[in-house]
DNA sequence: CGGCACTTGAAACAAGTGTTTCAAGTGTAT
DNA sequence: ATACACTTGAAACACTTGTTTCAAGTGCCG
């Protein structure tokens, strides 16, 4: 019945969206979750964003496209430093992880939406994930990967970052029930030392992935 | 209106689940689509089951349960074989992962169970992973990851063990995904590749996780 | 002030969900 | 053969889902 003169309902929908599929996973969110959530009518989503499908899109798109950018961000500034030579490994596998961490950081409650993301059926993932989200990405730390890494295949090279991917992707998704399952042992308090664990895992794993190595 | 005779109901449904979870996703399965592919009635599930809920938990343990088994076996055989200074590490790891990929092979289509199982809403997870299945395994494992890994924390050596999970978890559930965007790059036709790979991955990585190594 | 494009609210919609009910059928033991 | 416990089928239940509809309200521009 009112128009309240400000255009943020469809930000207030994104954020409440955001908040709910982390939390609970797109399919275990109505619609009705999130209007409410946002003040907003069940009506809303449909006005702003054509289905339920489209807002889920443009939720998963607002934050994956900045996080690539950081993560881009971050190796050219790492290479900038390094100079002639290209940074080390531990440098690279840094600005990949980093973003990620400090994403969480920033939005605690936001962020299982990514796992939340990579549990969604194949078709629906394909929609929202848009190659151009990453193809520079992945040509850009190919690229340092290669360098940082002499004598250790492509293939390997792909193997492992995938295994970081999985690390990451896991730990930072399942940490509070891993500091539950640990006693005490898994204390993230510090977000640094789990890069850093994270980052010397990997880079010790490429470095020794050759099988004559 | 027919006792057909035989007890294989339960069983076809379970099969019909596991098949229809691994695919879509528990909240997308309906009943129907599980008692369609049975062969069963709608209200079989909840005859035999009690509910859907109690139908995914013995989904889950069904599998869960021989495969932590055959990891406990195999880890028993590792240590026989290794006598009296302990198994490697790349064994012990090797012996934990193994079952894993062996029942990606056996059961191909009900595999992405497990990732999908993952996705789900933290209170589901709770509900349907009894710790009694894992008690065990967590552990032999720690044990004889403690000695094959003199010098390295327990924390370091926790960690390690998720970082492993992560990475195995999210190789062998997006491998379709990673071929398609590898080009040619990974071919796992042989497992075992796959399997070695992962191994001296984690095991380099665990040796050198150590912040003043 | 009056008209207009834009938002909102409340209600209803059609479709799908998990679950329950109950009569009808079956095999087995008495 | 008769009784009985066990399974099944078809239908209905109560509820939630995403979506649509339309009247009512708002602020802005002429």
């Amino acid at each position: 019945m009112a128009n309240h003169g400000n255009r943020e309902t469809p930000r207030r929908l994104l954020d409440a969206a955001e908040r709910l599929f982390a939390e609970r996973g797109i399919s275990h969110t109505s619609l009705r979750d999130i209007t409410a959530e946002a003040g907003a009518n069940v009506a809303a989503v449909n006005y702003y964003f054509g289905s339920k499908n489209e807002l889920a899109r443009e939720v998963f798109a607002r934050r994956m496209g900045p996080l690539n950018e950081e993560r881009i961000r971050h190796l050219s500034e790492v290479e900038r430093a390094a100079g002639e030579e290209g940074p080390a490994l531990e440098d690279v596998l840094r600005a990949f992880v980093l973003p990620t961490f400090r994403f969480r950081k920033e939005h605690p409650e936001s962020f299982r939406l990514f796992q939340r993301f990579h549990a969604e059926p194949p078709e629906f993932r394909e929609r929202c994930l848009r190659p151009e989200l990453f193809r520079e990405v992945i040509e850009r730390y190919r690229a340092a990967l290669v360098r940082a890494l002499p004598g250790v295949s492509l293939a390997s090279i792909w193997w492992g970052v995938h295994f970081l991917i999985g690390a990451m992707i896991h730990v930072v998704a399942a940490q509070r029930e891993l500091e539950k399952m640990s006693n005490g042992l898994a204390v993230s308090g510090d977000e640094t030392e789990m890069v850093e664990r994270l980052v010397r895992f990997a880079a010790a794993g490429m470095r020794g992935m050759e099988p004559g190595r």
